[in-house]
DNA sequence: CTAGGTGCAAAGAGTTTGCAGTGGC
DNA sequence: GCCACTGCAAACTCTTTGCACCTAG
């Protein structure tokens, strides 16, 4: 997966952004990481790495990432905001109320119908974030509660 | 639309809570509002009806309304969070990136998707939370930027 | 009357920013 | 060598909480 990685290198520079050893590592991070992680995992995964990475450069750079377009900023909990590397894909998101477990899963259908409502409303869409909740497989199987 | 805050009223009761008179007035602008407000927005309003009711007070009803399941907290832009009177319908959301205007849209299509993507993954879904971003109408016709 | 609800103000969590020093290009 | 980037710590915003008083049921 470090190609991911050197595509947001090659994002960097196409921005006039510099190449520093925190963004190398922080796509990495993200990148290894494969899902989302919210701010503080990130932290905590770059710091094994190196330990001298502050946590202002994190939001930092994750602004900086963001706006260049390669991570894409999620709204999955109430607490605070979580990050992935934007693959463009029609990816989305399944949340457990009762346990919180997180399913990442891909439907072509949901593309299809962000597309269609755009067009019936003369938007443009660019992307899109969809979360669903519910019940996952094991808690429906359980007591509920 | 005020029969929304009825129904709210009823809700607060079988939920064994009391009906106060900011409670009410909150479920009034909720209703009234018909859309998507933030807390300071609540707020705002609420104080417009009762100028004595505290900002503590609306995150905290809003927050007892929505494990009651009349609200429904949104996360639309990066800063804080929206609510909006959830009605259990498919209704969604268009973020403009320009011009930040946020379109409300329904989709039979996005429901049925999702139910079905629900099924694939064992997953039992309750509700979806859809934001689509990209550039409206209006913004399109204009130079990019 | 009693327990839940409220206002006020202070605390808390997550995120951003100012500044001086560092290092990519 | 210049200017963007970084670390550190303080500041900021949004949200929650403690406490004493109030009020719906």
């Amino acid at each position: 997966m470090d190609n991911l990685a050197v595509v947001g290198e090659g994002c960097f520079r196409a921005a006039g952004k510099r190449m520093t050893h925190q963004r190398r590592l922080l796509l990495r991070v993200l990148a290894e990481a494969g899902g989302h992680l919210d701010a503080s995992e990130v932290y905590d995964r770059v710091r094994r790495l190196d330990e001298r990475l502050s946590l202002a450069t994190v939001y930092r750079t994750l602004g900086t990432l963001k706006k260049a377009g390669v991570v894409r900023e999620l709204h999955l909990d109430e607490e605070h905001h979580h990050y992935e590397l934007d693959e463009h894909d029609g990816h989305f998101h399944l949340v457990c109320l009762r346990c919180g477990r997180i399913i990442e899963a891909d439907s072509q259908a949901f593309i299809e119908a962000a597309q269609a409502i755009g067009q019936a409303c003369g938007f443009a869409v660019s992307s899109a974030q969809v979360e669903l909740t519910g019940h996952c497989a094991e808690c429906r199987g359980q007591a509920p509660g």
